[in-house]
DNA sequence: GGCTAATCGAGACGGTACGTCGCGTCTTGCC
DNA sequence: GGCAAGACGCGACGTACCGTCTCGATTAGCC
């Protein structure tokens, strides 16, 4: 985690912090990012201008921006989806189509687009959110291929890591490199059946 | 275009833009980039710096940061693989490798997550970007596609746009989400063949 | 006054100016007057440079260039001379010997034509000078003037204001329109007797 | 002289140089000062542009600002005051009162401050303003007062130059230190009585 | 209730980059 | 070779944010 002394013991001496404070900063940053004032206004600066909050206050809290913003992420991180299918088809699409809807969403396209650009930079933030956040989404549609290969339909011959890249990938690419509006209704399934059956006709 | 001018006949009065200035800020920006230094050094200042050159001479030719980045990223840009395969499999794996090679060099890497994080407070210069470098390369792997649906190898009921990412998307997840290094040699040839033959097992 | 806040009672929140500061900025501007490297030099970023100091911190104490140098020029001035002559004749020439030797300061020199180079595009600023440094001095000759006056040393019938610009001009004249090493001694006698005996010849 | 090869003979080959020019350059000059502008209008930059003239047409005849403005001085310079005064008095207040209404002038008050500031940093110049334009004037001044010692009407013991700062310096020092408009009707008649008469009540 | 101590909002601190403007020099094509 | 135009390297302009610091004022747990 980023937050420091999560879990620990504090000494507890002196005024303990405002939780009110921390909702303040989040929710300033979620707000800048929904205004749509683009990822400059995400400066710590107006951040806290926003929160009404002093700047050592949000410093305090996180070391830098992009630790911040990685919470910010995690806030805006609803639980992955619950799969209880009957069909690993089925469960599949649910998957995507919870991702497609995720990516739709204005605040989150931008967010993880401002977290692709500074991870590179600072690669430990980014093992750290991939291994929180995406892991557990991952871990899901992983456990749903390796159900599938144990029932027959899906492929067993193939690593179950490479076969959940070739679902998510062209999703991601859409998201990516595309219009954020051309996530259309029925993609989710279109990727699934496109990959479940391969794209060299069968017979 | 982003370079004001270009293709227009100019009144071409008083002392015309030195090629040299251009050559430099450009060179500049990409020893900046592959030195590492971070997307925070390739501040306008540091590559006017870098350059030698005075900063009035760079905002002569690129209105901002992004518009010069586009141009950074075009002058990294080689030409697409050209593919003259007599099979179609083979052509999608040589696209793939070459699309490999790409993501594993370092700049590339740094560069395209620099785009992607602008390109959302900047849909025109990422429209601009699409439209002429990445188009290019699809249009090549949609040709392949496309002959391969005429040779009856690929089939010819699904969108080729779709298509196409099935391909590459797999490519786009490991090179953003994991970390560089893993685009192992031989992933080009796993992901062709993984979605030419399907996830689903063969009868 | 230039500065802002002065004799006013503020709210005192946030952390309070640095007097050091102050003093830092005001020695440095003095400093490169003196270094002799000319009015060019007194840039407001040159003089952040020498002080150690932020730009913003010299713009926060002054919106400009010429309010600064407002206040460089009343750090310059030393009180007036004290006359306590039982003569006139006497203290005319003992404030006629300060200008003299304040107008033989090098720093001092350089200071009063910035000022007066300026003080034609703000007017206000030349006002405040002159309502505060300049009215002082001259406050100091009429009273003297008025003295003479009333011992009947001095005629009555003329202004005391035209009087005073009387003794006052000629050494103004010397300092403005000569070279700076014009100022010989004995200048200020043969001045005040000059303009108390007149040009005209006597008996 | 401050602009090169006047008087001397050119090899005259090529083009010669516009007089059109020259006149365009002064005259903008002179149009910028006398629109108020402030002295800060009056750059090199300003200058050309309003005169629509390239900026190394202006380089070309004068090396800098200073020189220019020079320039501009003694283009706006009148032939000082003819007095063929049968009267020692009457000269010596026609001559005052020329230069009073030579500081009521806008644009010459201007241009006298703007060199004022500059010839700290340039005595060389000051020097050349002073020994062609003012000593052309003073000569006139020194001549009159001359004539009046030989009369018997000024007196003799007195060094000329500084007889003559008596009578001018007062008016300077009313010009620079006040505001312009304080150079009343009457004031040459009062400062020449006074000088002439002296400050000490007469018998 | 008083003491201690960390927190709070506020904002100043030394820096760095922003994008603009003027400097004085240079390089075009036209005259 | 002079001319208008305008690009060149340079450096100051005044602004915004960085991350750190110093204020007086709160607000808790402890004696």
């Amino acid at each position: 985690m980023t937050r420091e002394g999560d879990g620990a013991v504090r000494a507890a001496r002196g005024r303990p912090r405002s939780a009110a404070a921390d909702r303040a900063i989040i929710g300033a940053a979620l707000r800048l990012l929904e205004r749509g004032a683009g990822v400059g206004a995400l400066s710590m600066e107006g951040i806290a201008r926003e929160a009404g909050v002093g700047k050592a206050t949000v410093y305090r809290r996180w070391p830098g921006r992009d630790e911040l913003l990685l919470d910010v992420m995690r806030a805006l991180d609803e639980p992955p989806v619950e799969v209880r299918g009957r069909c690993v088809r089925e469960d599949l699409v649910e998957i995507l189509e919870g991702l497609r809807r995720k990516g739709l969403a204005k605040r989150d396209s931008a967010l993880l687009r401002t977290m692709m650009s500074h991870f590179h930079s600072h690669p430990r933030l980014w093992r750290e959110y991939r291994d929180t956040v995406i892991r557990a989404r991952r871990e899901t549609l992983h456990a749903v291929l390796r159900r599938g290969a144990a029932e027959g339909v899906i492929r067993a011959d193939l690593d179950v890591e490479l076969l959940g890249e070739l679902f998510t990938g062209p999703l991601l690419s859409r998201a990516l490199l595309h219009e954020w509006r051309e996530l259309p209704e029925g993609l989710a399934e279109q990727i699934v059946d496109g990959v479940l059956d391969g794209a060299r006709p069968r017979g």
